[in-house]
DNA sequence: GCGTCCATGTAATTCGTTACATGATTCG
DNA sequence: CGAATCATGTAACGAATTACATGGACGC
């Protein structure tokens, strides 16, 4: 049901094609959403169905011509709609922390070892997220408004990475004590 | 496919009914796997036939009788060998955040509330968490190595739910300015 | 020549959610 | 007397994942 909300929200950002959609939910947009192809193509379907948005194939010369997608008011009347009801909150489903649980189960090394993994995963991330900080958001204060809810978003990615990493750190040191 | 181990994890840690731990999986598992009670009987039926739990009826006087199931020698096996695979990072799915990045679309005010809404619902999280730190885990040094393990997961948690809140803050504070 | 990128899709399977169902017991 | 708790499930549906498929363009 949300997935639709999430393509919207990033269709309002910027028209684009479901294989576009699909790199900016591997990317940018990753931190808040992800979809494979394969959802944001049968969700796109349904969207224009109901025309929430609408498709403009756009021809292209030397490879396939794309569909290029935009909100219709339609789309942006129940877009805002969504916004105005209470978000339910999702729980985080991660990995390390099942196998943290059970770690009687294993030598330590082992867990040592993944949450070593885990802590240079997160710090590369933090380290993305930090560039386009750098060069997207250099002054927030001076950003327009929707530009500031935006940024926003990124926020709270970079601030889970710094937190994850803070918390691995915490983690070994508790475990090798 | 994690489910399995999310509930070979819980089962670890304390043998118990479907019942059981559909209820754990509501409280203090919660914070980093959760699933319906439907889902954790499907689950449990394929994990018996695949010989990885064992299940033995309780008869109880006054109430139904349960079925309390326990891993068998190959579950703690495959657990382990579940574990020593690197994870599979999960990205979050927060709602909040999708409506921010679509945040032209609504008066200021709407996310406004939302937010606020949002702060509160943490500042309860960490206030149940922390009671459980308290009464569980008051010198963690002390505890044993599995026990250890499971205190990090719970730490996770109060750190996400610390790192919310302060992120609604500055989130409050950039959109006031 | 091989792999990667562009661009879109179908099919099969598993996972997750919602609704429905039973039946006794305890609490107010 | 009604609601909630204990305990277990089935059925139907919708969402997500995985695998498979096409076919030209471009770089090494």
């Amino acid at each position: 049901m949300s997935l639709s909300y999430a393509i919207l929200a990033t269709l309002t950002d910027l028209a684009c094609s479901g294989y576009e959609l699909a790199k900016r939910f591997d990317g940018s947009v990753g931190h808040f959403w992800s979809a494979s192809h394969q959802q944001i193509y049968r969700e796109l379907n349904r969207l224009e169905e109901r025309q929430w948005i609408t498709g403009e194939v756009i021809p292209q010369t030397g490879r396939p011509d794309k569909k290029c997608y935009h909100l219709t008011e339609m789309g942006k009347v129940e877009m805002a709609k969504w916004i105005a009801q209470p978000s339910k909150s999702s729980r985080t489903k991660e990995e390390i922390l099942v196998k943290l649980f059970a770690g009687d189960l294993v030598e330590p090394e082992i867990l040592l070892a993944e949450l070593r993994r885990y802590h240079q995963e997160h710090e590369q991330q933090l380290q993305i997220y930090q560039q386009i900080e750098q060069q997207h958001f250099a002054d927030p204060e001076k950003l327009s408004w929707g530009a500031k809810c935006q940024y926003l978003t990124l926020r709270q990615g970079i601030r889970y990475e710094i937190d994850v990493i803070a918390w691995c750190k915490e983690a070994l040191t508790l475990l090798r004590a």
